[in-house]
This record gives C-alpha cells, structure tokens and sequence, in this order.
DNA sequence: CTTGACCTTGGATTAAACTCCAAGGTTTAT
DNA sequence: ATAAACCTTGGAGTTTAATCCAAGGTCAAG
C-alpha cells in the first residue's frame, strides 16, 4: 500500500503524473483512506508499470488505454489483437524515422556545403539554398568536383 | 501581388497558416489595399519560400524566425552563424532519430514474438512483457533457440 | 498545539503549429 | 442587383503529456 508521493519517488513520477493518468482513465488508486488520501494497492502499482514500460517503447498514453483495456480483459482478445497494435505502432515510428532521416539528409548536406567561418553570411551557401532552390542545389555543389568557393573559405575544410 | 488566397494556393498552404504566419511575425504583407486586403509582393512570396524550405528541412518556426533575421542582415552575420544553427538542428534530429530508433526495435522485438494469432490473449507475450519485465525478457526469449511457445503457435512464424 | 510534510480539489498554463468559427465587409460575375 | 467567392478581425479549439498554483485539509513529531 502506498500513497501518492510514495508510489511517485519509487517509480521516478511526478504526484501530478499520477493524478493526471488517473483523471484520464489510466490508473486509480484502489483505495482512499477516510480523510481522501488515495491509496495504491500492489496491483495499481503494477498497473503504473506496464503503463511505464509502454510508454518506455513508444506508446501514447490513448494507446496505453487501449492496451490496458485488453490486458483487463485478455480472454475476450486474441495475440492478434495485440500484435496488430504493436505492428500499427511500430511503422508510425518506422515512419516517423523516414522523416527525420530525410531531415538530417538534407541538414547533413547544408552543413558540408558551408565553410562556418567568421566571414560575412552574405555569401553563405546555406542562406542561398533556402533562398532560391531546394537542397538539390547543394547536392550538386557537393557532387560536382569542380565547385569554386562561394567565398574565400576560412576553415580548412569548406566544401562549397 | 497576390491575394492571401492566390499565394496560399500556389504554395500549397491554407490561408490561415499564413495569417498565422503574419501573427507570429514571420511574413508579413508588403501592402494592403484600400480596403484592408493583403497584398504580397514577389518578395513576399520568395521570403515565404525560404520559410516553406526550412521547414523541409526541420527547422521549427521559431527557429526559421531567427533564420529569417539573419537573412535579412547578413552583412552583420558570419557563416558559422549559419551553420551553427545547422548543426544544431542537426545534432536535436540526430537525437529524436535515437530515442526513435530505441522504440523501434523494442516494438520489433515485442511483435516477433508474438504469434499474431486468433487464440486468447491470456498468454500473449506481449502483454508479459509489458506486464512484467523489460523487453530483454522478450529478448531473451528470441534469442533461446530452445524456447516453447507461451500458447499453440497457430500461425507457422510465431516465436514466442 | 504548532510546525512541517504531506495530501485534496479545480483550474490555469505550457509548447507547437495550426485550424476553425462567427459576424461582417468587398469584389466579381451574371 | 444580387449571389458567389473572397476577404477582414478576434478569439476559441485541437493535440499531448504533463506541470504548476491556490486554498485549504490531515497527520506525525516534539
Ligand atoms: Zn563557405
Ligand atoms: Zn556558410
Ligand atoms: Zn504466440
Ligand atoms: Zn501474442
């Protein structure tokens, strides 16, 4: 039996953090004493768990509530059930990855391109890349071995 | 010059995101007209372009902000000015990439366990191992070669 | 019997980037 | 002249996952 703040230093939460995933369906204390304190059982506390380590591989909290519907009810669910939502879960993030790989793509290419000196950004090959094309500008910059300078680089390293 | 509808339309964009834009000082119109209309000029629109590929690229609006004042002063800025704010972006991208990358293969391992069939939950191994452990269960589990299924497989790949 | 630590509630706020709405004014086409 | 399409403003709502606050109640120690 615990009490809020206990059960939220043990599982490295915030009190609000179990208040609020009880205002949202996810996890109530079994009990309150008289005076109104809640009161968490062992099993809330493992319920605090499974809520945790789902969320610890990536699932929102209305997909948790989803997930501990099925958990209460197990016998009424099948493996593909379950699996259907890891599945579903697993290429949003997949998804998600593919735009951030995109992202750090086309970043990495804006980065080669510029020589980061202290001269003047009036020249700069980033700021021109976002001006007037896409990155495909400085894919080319960088393809081509015959590419001057934008400006005279102040770092050894500059690729533009 | 356009209307707010006609440059809306050739960007591709809702004509409350731009006034949204306005709001949050990003582009605002050069002009009006008598009647309170606005008017964007080709200048108007190219500074919208810089805003739309930057956000291609990742950058956050309020960072496209800080891009934005660079450009429009960039004799008073340097290239590695430019290209911190890159690398930077770069470095967060990097990041978020990471703890994705955790969740994916969490969600994988979890799934490939799972026999994904139409029999009872109750033994899903999912569900064990978000109710119990950590997903090295699961991971323990995938790599026994002499592992049982937690329930008849019914379909020919289950792992568990 | 008072101090301090803990607990209660409801409601406000945060960040991000829009999106939608109501109530009304303007332009354009028929 | 009137309908359709467009525009204006201010403000509210959405989503996610909390976090913070105020005003007050409870409990154990000294
Ligand atoms: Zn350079
Ligand atoms: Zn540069
Ligand atoms: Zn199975
Ligand atoms: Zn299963």
């Amino acid at each position: 039996m615990y009490r809020i703040g206990e059960l939220a230093k043990t599982c490295g939460i915030n009190t609000d953090t179990l208040r609020f995933y009880e205002k949202h369906g996810l996890l109530a204390p079994s009990k309150r004493t008289v005076s109104g304190y809640r009161v968490y059982s062992a099993d809330d506390a493992a319920r605090l768990q499974f809520i945790l380590r789902a969320k610890a591989v990536g699932f929102s909290l209305s997909e948790i509530a989803d997930l501990l519907s099925i958990e209460l009810d197990k016998a009424n669910w099948a493996c593909s059930d379950v699996k259907t939502m890891v599945d579903d879960k697993l290429l949003q993030v997949k998804q998600r990855i593919a735009e951030l790989e995109r992202f750090r793509r086309s970043l990495q290419i804006l980065s080669d391109t510029c020589c980061g000196g202290p001269a003047s950004a009036e020249h700069c090959s980033i700021l021109q890349a976002l001006e007037s094309c896409d990155v495909s500008r400085s894919e080319r910059l960088l393809d081509k071995e015959t590419h001057t300078h934008h400006h005279a680089p102040v770092q050894g390293d500059c690729k533009c």
